[in-house]
DNA sequence: GCCAACGTTGGC
DNA sequence: GCCAACGTTGGC
């Protein structure tokens, strides 16, 4: 069964223009239990994924990717010259994991988040809850669709 | 750069 | 297990 993630990325690190470029990408670096757990034990190939700029003008859902594959270590965490690296994980039992990304589309325009915040259909969007900063966050098909719709909506050509 | 809202760490 | 201190995220 298929489902649907919200990914932030930080734009002037790694933005879905890259992603494009790259076609296929590790989504490596996650640092957070819960977020890790969501790629590890939730997350299956096929599910999309929103692709969302952070620390961007403006932030907010950029385009779309597709999980391929299944989980796998995250290299990073055991180099050492890595801002990343882990020291207490192992090879044997590897503390942090990723999944490979692929890319799917890339919007016409970035769909703000004021304009997500407005809409009535994304009021219970983890990601747009207060407080809230996983940078994976699970998504409803209901809300993936309504995304999609914002994307090409008429009151999004104008700004 | 500021700051709210987290999550993590480590002393006890 | 509690909780203070510290670090991080991310909007502004």
């Amino acid at each position: 069964m298929s489902a649907f993630w919200l990914c932030k990325t930080e734009p002037s690190v790694y933005s879905i223009t890259d992603l494009r470029r790259d076609g296929l990408t590790g989504w490596e670096c996650i640092r957070n239990y819960q977020a890790r757990n969501f790629m590890r034990d939730s997350m299956s190939a096929g599910d999309r994924v929103l692709i969302y700029h952070s620390n961007a003008d403006p932030t907010g859902v950029a385009g779309i990717a597709e999980v391929v594959g299944e989980p796998r270590a995250d290299p990073t965490q055991f180099d050492a010259k890595s801002e990343y690296h882990d020291p207490k994980s192992t090879r044997a039992a590897p503390r942090w994991v990723m999944r490979d990304l692929k890319f799917v589309q890339c919007f016409s325009r970035v769909v703000s988040l004021d304009e997500l915040r407005a809409a009535a259909a994304l009021k219970s969007m983890a990601a747009l809850q207060k407080g809230n900063r996983l940078s994976v966050t699970p998504v409803t098909a209901a809300e993936f669709a309504a995304v999609l719709r914002m994307e090409t909506s008429a009151t999004g050509q104008k700004r």
